[in-house]
Parts: C-alpha cells; structure tokens; sequence
DNA sequence: CAGTGGTCTAGACCACACC
DNA sequence: GTGTGGTCTAGACCACTGT
C-alpha cells in the first residue's frame, strides 16, 4: 500500500489523464462538446478516473483542451445528466460511484432481453383490423368503435413464455407484416417508417392471471401478473401507438435507475 | 404584419403572449433563464400556447425579452427536457401535446399522494435496529447480521391501506423518531439531515399477497401485490436507504413519463 | 481571502429545411 | 435564397465554499 488515501480523493492527474484520452477533431462533424462529453464517459466509465477523483476546474480544461469554458460546460452538463459527476458551486466537480443505468427508456422489452443477451422469441398469435374498444379509442384519440390494427405478441426468453403483449395502432401509419414484427420488434419497425418516437406515458400495476392467461404464460392459476399500459407518441404529439401487456412476475420485473431532478 | 398561418397551427401571437405572461426580474436572485423557462411552463400548461403553437425564433424572443440569445436557448433547453416543446433545426419550436407528467422520480409514495391532494396517513408499525438480512446487507453494503435501522410503516389514503413500507438505514447517519416519520415522509426527513439524494436503482415487481399482507391491506386472500425494491444514493455514491415495499395493486399503480433519449 | 461553478452577454459561423 | 436552431467564442460578474 503507497497511497494512504482515507477519504480524500484519490491521487488522479485527471487532466493529464482526460488529455491523453479525448482527442477533439475539429474537421469531424460531431460537435465538440459532445466529442468531450463521449470522451469523459469513456475515460469515467473505463475506469481510467476512478469515482471520487476530482475533476480540475473548466477554465484550466479549456485552457489545454483549446476550447472555450461554454464549450467545456456543455460537455459536463452532459455528464451530470448521465449521473457520471456531481458539480457543486464552490467545491468542485466529482467522479460518482457508477451504478446500473437501465434507463427504463423508449425501448421494448425486445430490445431489453437482446441487450441481455437472451435470445428474445416472438410469436404472433393475431394480427387484424378491429374496432376499437373504448380504453384504446381514448387512448389514441379515435371514436369508439373505430378501425385499428390489433397485434397480440407472446414473447419468450430461454422456451418459457414471459409475457402476452397487446398493441393497437391506427390503421396505414406503419405497415406491419408477421415476418417483420417475430424478426425485429415493434418499435424497430415504428422506427423504420421514419416515425421519430418524442414521448410516452406509461403505467405499471399488478392483478391475478385469468385462467386462460396463467396457461398462455405457463403459470399457475391466480399467479400475479404486472400489467404495463403504454401509450407512445411521436414529436408532433400524436399517438403512435397504444399497448397493454402483461408479464409473468416470476420472470420478470421492471428496472430503473432514477437521477435526481 | 399579417400571419400566414397555414392551416396548421393555430393562430396564437406567441410572442405576445409570452411577453404578457413572463415577467422577468432582474433583481431577483432566481436567474433569468430560469423565470423564463418557469414562465413558458406556466403559459403552456395553463392552455394559453395551444398545443401546435409555432413559438417565435430564439433571436426575436431575446429582443422582446432584452436577454442575449443563450439565455432564451437555456430556458427552451428546460422547456425540451420537460418535454413542452419540440425543436427542429430549420423548422422552429413547437408546443406539443401535454401529456401527464408524473416523473415516478426520486419522491416518496407520501410526496405522490400529497401533490395529488388526498392527505395520506403514516403508522408506524415497528421502528428499531435490527441485524440486517443478507439482502439487506448486500443493498447497503454492510456485513451480513451488521445493526442497521429498520422502520415499518403502513400508508394509508382515504381511510384504506395502500402500502407495506419497509426501510433499512445505516444506523446514525439519520434522526429517525415516530413523530417526524408519521408527519412529513422520510425523504423529507433524509433531505433535512443535509444529505443530498443523487440517484437510486428501483426494480417493480409483482406477487401474490401472504395471509398476513393481505389482512393488512385489507385485501382478499391471493390478491395480486405490486413489490417496489429501492436503494437510493447520495452524490457521494454511498447508499442512504434501501427499501422494500408492497403496495395494493387495486388501489395503486406506477406512472411515468418517458422522453426520447 | 482565493477558487469554484453558475449565470450572462454580444457577437459569429454553420447545417438544415423550406420556398 | 431565407430563416431556423445548433454550435462556438472570449470575455464578464456573481454566489458559494473553504481557508
């Protein structure tokens, strides 16, 4: 043991360290900025400023990375978003404890499971146009009774079932196919059509399997499922999609890692 | 000068309303982007900037306003995260659709039900140091067996139980008595401890209610539960709380607002 | 006191979308 | 083209923290 070390921060040259990790191109087309920023989390991530190492102040920064301080700044805001340093006024600029950063996001459970590394399945028990029942007619804004696409999913990891996802769509806004839905996942296939997804709303909650679905899922009867509604819009505000899923609890669970405000 | 206005948006002078609405104080020791973008906030959600406003160009605005240009784009920046507005290069700002807005952040069951207006009620069900669980031990990254403080709460709203809270603290770091916990929350109680809260991993789950649980929360036999299982952190990564609770899926439920990344 | 991040200014040039 | 937001600069002053 060289470095004593209790309670200080480590013995960190960070920017010596952040000087040799982040090369800016000023010829690339990415934003310097965010070249700074992607470079900071590589070397915070990687673990080259290990967490509690203090970061120098954003005037000598810009000084040796030759950019200006608002340049700097808008990188470090970037970090604080990640949840990568805390900056306080007077006292300096931190390196966190990194911790699991699920961010509960815009994706599917599809893109979920691959990014785990389980080989999602994805059957298609029915696709068709019907009439809007009233909870989706509200949801996408439509008269009750009107036509939408119905696509009911069942999604397996590892050859077990774990949920029955139900998603309706207006009709002739994205063209889907049974071939293209079990290969990529809905919201790779909303993403195609060029639709640019902006929001969603989403509520979480729990309630005993029928005894139909406790089969679907192969769970045993009254085993609890949690419900997931979802209603996601594109940067105009209009309603993309609306989704009301259920999943095995024994299997699975949602994650999120929360930042403060 | 006349309004094109064609045929989309509205036609709204949002300049002139903005102006009207914002009243910006230079005295004041709240900053200036901030009084705009809080004003902009309250003009859009108080319905006078409809949905699919055109809000007039950041260079206009800060001639109205007498700010420079940056300080309108950080207010817009606020506005955009909060998800009010939708910028696009060469097209402008637009208001879009709001939608609820209920972060499921770094705020406790009691601070959720209080903003929603009914007043919750809080009983103590045991308060004491116990010697933690090995999961316990493992969320807060003690020794197994090590004293830590467990407090037993039970949350209530309109005179029927909702949830089960179970919260383990390292033992001194907080003041916890029955009178504090019962009035005010414990993030409240954390928070005027002078720590900090930074971030927090939550995992939602779902199972079915024990005897015990059910007769406490005034449920049937088997009724499906909703399991939340939170650790929280302050901005020095060292863990301030880790809780385990079970919440009555027929009275209450999770909601979020997501935002693209 | 000195050092830090927070805010603000008054410009500039660029990339992109629409006409 | 014209107008938009996106980026960047080189300063300035202030508020806060710790000495």
């Amino acid at each position: 043991m060289v470095e004593p070390d209790r309670g200080q921060e480590p013995a960190v040259d960070a920017v010596g360290v952040i000087l040799d990790a982040v090369r800016l191109d000023r010829a690339s087309p990415v934003p310097l900025y965010y070249q700074l920023a992607q470079g900071l989390e590589r070397t915070v991530v990687g673990g080259l400023l290990p967490p509690g190492t203090r970061i120098d102040n954003e005037i000598l920064l810009a000084e040796r990375l030759g950019v200006s301080r608002p340049t700097v700044r808008q990188a470090m805001q970037y970090l604080v978003e990640q949840g990568l340093v805390v900056r306080r006024r007077g006292i300096g600029t931190k390196v966190v404890q990194p911790k699991v950063r699920r961010p509960l996001g815009l994706t599917s459970l599809f893109d979920d499971l691959r990014s785990d590394g389980q080989e999602p399945a994805t059957s298609v028990l029915s696709l068709g146009v019907v009439g809007a029942e009233a909870s989706v007619a509200t949801a996408l804004g439509l008269e009750e009774g009107a036509e939408v696409v119905e696509l009911v999913r069942l999604r397996s990891a590892g050859n077990r079932p774990i949920a029955k996802m139900t998603n309706y769509l207006p009709v002739g806004r994205v063209e889907i196919s049974r071939e293209a839905i079990e290969k990529g996942g809905l919201y790779e296939l909303i993403r195609s059509a060029g639709i640019v997804l902006h929001a969603a709303t989403q509520t979480i909650g729990a309630r005993t399997a029928t005894t139909a679905e406790a089969r679907l899922l192969d769970e045993s009867r009254g085993a609890a499922l949690l419900t997931m509604q979802r209603t996601a819009y594109d940067d105009h505000g209009v309603v993309v999609e609306h989704g009301n899923h259920v999943y095995a609890a024994s299997r699975y669970s949602f994650q999120a890692q929360l930042l403060s405000p």
